[in-house]
DNA sequence: TGTACATCAGTGAACGCGCGTTCACTGATGTAC
DNA sequence: TGTACATCAGTGAACGCGCGTTCACTGATGTAC
C-alpha cells in the first residue's frame, strides 16, 4: 500500500477493484466514518492515483455501495457459520444466531451504521439496506420455523415474526454502535430475543 | 429568508439562533440530509451572511447537534401530549405512546436519522443520542409501570423492559424511514409492541 | 436637551483546502503476421 | 524468429467548486454625562 505498489499483470486488473474496496473498508473502519471515505483518501490508502479507481467504480458513492454490499454478505456468512456450528438443537441454532448478528455489529460498528446508513443514496439502482438485509432475516425465520417444528416456540408466523425479531436485534445493535457512554442493562439482549423469539 | 431580512432589535440577538435553528432543520428535512446542512447553505437559507452564524454557534457541528437536541425534545413533547390524551388507561396511554414515537419518525425521517446519526461527533461535550432520548425511555418506562399497578402487564422489572421495548421501536422507525421500497407486514407494529410490552 | 461614546447585530472579501472529475498521456505486455 | 501493433493498467496535471473559517469593517441604536 506504499509507493512501491508493482501493477497488477494482464488480465488481472480486477485485482485492483479488491484493493480499492480493501482500502475504504480501512477507512471506513479506522477513522471518522463514512465523512473519511473519500476517492482521494481511498487512493491514497490504495496506493493509486485518484483517477485509476474510474476503471473500477463509476464514481464516489458507489465504494461505498460496495463496501455496504460487502458488509452484508460477511454477516450472512458469519450467521450461516454461527448457526451450523451450533448444532441440532432448534433453540441453540436461533440462540446462535442472534449472537452473531450483535457480534458482528460490535466487532464492526463503522460498518455496522454504513449497512444502514444513507452514503450510497445516489447510486442508480442501489438496493436499499432492507433488501440487502433479507437474506439474514430468512435465516432468523428458518431458525424459528425449526423452533415452531419442535414445539419450542408458539409463533404461528415465523416468518413475520422473524422480522420482528431482526427489527429489535437492529435496534439494539444500531444504537450500541453509536453509544459509547450509555449503560445498558447487563440482560438486555435476552429481554429483547426472549420475547420476540416466542420460545415456550 | 430572502434579502428583505432586517436586523433584529438590540437585545434580541439570539433571535437569529432561532432562525439559524429553523433554517438548519428546514434544509435537513428538505435535502439530501445532513450532508445538505453546511454552514454556508444554513446561512443562505436563513438570509444572512455566512460569518454571521459565528455568533451564534461554535461551528459547523454545533448547529447539527443544536437541531438534534430540538428534535429530541420535540419527541418528548410529542410522547407527553399523546400519553395526555390517551386517557387514564394505562394500555391506551402505552399504545399511545408507543404510537406516537412511530408517528415521529414517520413524520420526521430525515431529522430521526440525525438523531440517531453520528454528524456531531466532533462536539465537544455532546451527549450523545442515548443520554438525548433518556427521557422518551423513562416515558415508556412510566407506562409500562403503570400497566403493571393495573394487573395489565406481567413485567418485573418495566425500567428495564422499557429499553427493550425503546430498541424495538428504535429498531423499526431507524429501519422505516431508510427503507422505502421494503414491504413491511402490516401488523409489524404489533409484532414488536405486543411482545416486548408483556400485557397480559 | 445635546452629544460623544460604547455596544450590538450583523456584513463583505478573502484565505487555503480537499474534493470529484476530466483529459491526454505512458510504458509494459501480449499478439498477429 | 522478428517486429509492428493493439491492448491493458495505470499516471500526472489540471479544472472548478463549495466548504469552513478569519479578518477588518459598518452602521444603527442605546446610554452616560
Amino acid at each position: 500500500m506504499t509507493a512501491t505498489r508493482r501493477r497488477n499483470p494482464r488480465g488481472t486488473g480486477s485485482r485492483l477493484r479488491e484493493e480499492i474496496l480493501a482500502a475504504a473498508t480501512e477507512l471506513l473502519d479506522a477513522d471518522g466514518g463514512e465523512r473519511a471515505v473519500t476517492l482521494r483518501a481511498v487512493a491514497r490508502k490504495a496506493g493509486i492515483a485518484a483517477p485509476s479507481i474510474y476503471s473500477h467504480y463509476l464514481d464516489q458513492p458507489a465504494i461505498i455501495y460496495d463496501v455496504a454490499r460487502q458488509a452484508f454478505t460477511e454477516l450472512c456468512r458469519a450467521l450461516r457459520t454461527a448457526v451450523d456450528q451450533a448444532g441440532a438443537d432448534p433453540d441453540a441454532r436461533l440462540d446462535a444466531a442472534c449472537t452473531a448478528y450483535l457480534n458482528f455489529a460490535t466487532d464492526h460498528p463503522m460498518r455496522y451504521r454504513t449497512m444502514f446508513g444513507t452514503a450510497w443514496n445516489s447510486v442508480a439502482a442501489a438496493k436499499d439496506s432492507a433488501e440487502l438485509g433479507e437474506e439474514a432475516v430468512t435465516m432468523l425465520a428458518e431458525c424459528l420455523a425449526d423452533c415452531v417444528r419442535q414445539g419450542h416456540c408458539s409463533s404461528a408466523d415465523p416468518a413475520t415474526d422473524a422480522v420482528a425479531l431482526w427489527l429489535g436485534l437492529h435496534g439494539l445493535a444500531h444504537q450500541r454502535s453509536l453509544s459509547h457512554s450509555y449503560r445498558w442493562p447487563g440482560d438486555i439482549v435476552q429481554r429483547i430475543t426472549s420475547p420476540l423469539s416466542h420460545l415456550v
